[in-house]
DNA sequence: ACCCTTCCGCAGCGATCGATGCAGAACGTG
DNA sequence: CACGTTCTGCATCGATCGCTGCGGAAGGGT
């Protein structure tokens, strides 16, 4: 079976389809789904209408592709943060990382996931929901590791680990909303700092 | 001085200009600046493009006056807040009214000053600009609400206002987002009250 | 070198965006 | 009733929205 020959030869993409996506990525980060019009898009891309569709399918499919490559980059210290071995690790990690990422020097202040779709119309329900989604995912999977937490004895048993995921992921939010708003790096990891000394909040 | 009689007469007008606003005050909460269409407006609104232009100037200035009645109406909790006689009554008073406030059972979901306009693009960057001067309005009034109290000594010396405020609307924002993706309003409710056990959090 | 396949530039699609001009309707005032 | 003033309904503006058809350009396989 050669279905590793899928493409029967024809002419080669003449750009980088990744970095393509990547600068999609940032302008989905820095303006919304919404506020990204396709001129916008294909602009910052380098490419023409006809390439992107082409190649991504549509605006949804272009942002739901950016999104997942956002998920393994810029957000990927959530997954490394849920190995960390306590649950106040996992948390102290989780804040770090929700505020290096929104406050980058270079690049968009903010988190894609939050601001990417928060209110919309009728016709972009579906970036929407697919956020939603997306927070809901980061939510169950901070659960379930706050759930072995207390099954490892990590947190004491009377604690509620949907409870304490709600508010970690509140205050992440939280902090990608001040992040937006253009508050500093060292006054949100200061913030951090403060919530972490009385972990866990209950 | 007969400054009160401004109006030369004429036909008056057809709609309550009051109930016209709070209607489009709703569009925009749920469906955000960019995400509400004119046609979406005047159509809540009951009226016509021509009378919406007449009354209330166009999209940023309608979007702007209604900031106004969110911030004296579903929004008044903040104010009362500040009354409370000490920082850990005014915190759960901003909690409380936040959850009570993005989780109506009828109406919109989370916060205008939240999801109105987090993430544009360049033509909606006046409402976006509101926005962010809205939330660091609200910062403000809480970070001198607490130096308050460090005065007060209801809050001990080396507590830092501007860090309680920063945590206390960073909370305040995550849980406008997580009310937007649906989490119900007992859940948030709970998770502020773990949050507030810990108080003040340094 | 030929052919087949894929990609790209150009132009333009219908729909919707926010915003107006205009003429007549509807009122208070004299 | 006539007038002056304001408001409203209709039609439409140019611009932009997301999206696509088409024909030629540019490659790889044989």
């Amino acid at each position: 079976m050669e279905t590793k020959q899928r493409r029967p030869t024809g002419r080669p993409r003449g750009f980088d389809a990744d970095e393509a996506l990547e600068r999609a990525l940032l302008v989905f980060w820095e303006q919304g789904y919404e506020g990204a019009s396709l001129a916008n898009l294909t602009d910052a891309m380098g490419i023409s209408t006809t390439s992107m569709y082409a190649t991504f399918g549509n605006k949804e499919e272009l942002f739901r592709k950016a999104l997942e490559r956002y998920t393994e980059g810029p957000s990927a210290y959530l997954a490394r943060a849920l190995d960390e071995p306590t649950a106040l690790g996992v948390a102290t990690a989780i804040f770090a990382g929700t505020v290096r990422t929104t406050t980058r020097p270079t690049g968009p202040h903010g988190c894609l996931g939050v601001q990417g779709a928060l209110a919309t119309g009728d016709s972009s329900r579906g970036a929407r929901d697919l956020l939603v989604a997306w927070r809901d995912s980061g939510y169950s999977r901070i659960r379930e590791r706050f759930e072995r937490a207390v099954d490892d004895g990590d947190l004491p048993p009377e604690a509620n680990p949907a409870l304490l995921a709600r508010y970690v992921t509140a205050l992440a939010y939280g902090i990608a909303v001040q992040a937006a708003s253009g508050v500093s790096r060292d006054e949100l990891q200061d913030m951090a700092d403060a919530a972490l000394r009385t972990w866990p909040p209950c």
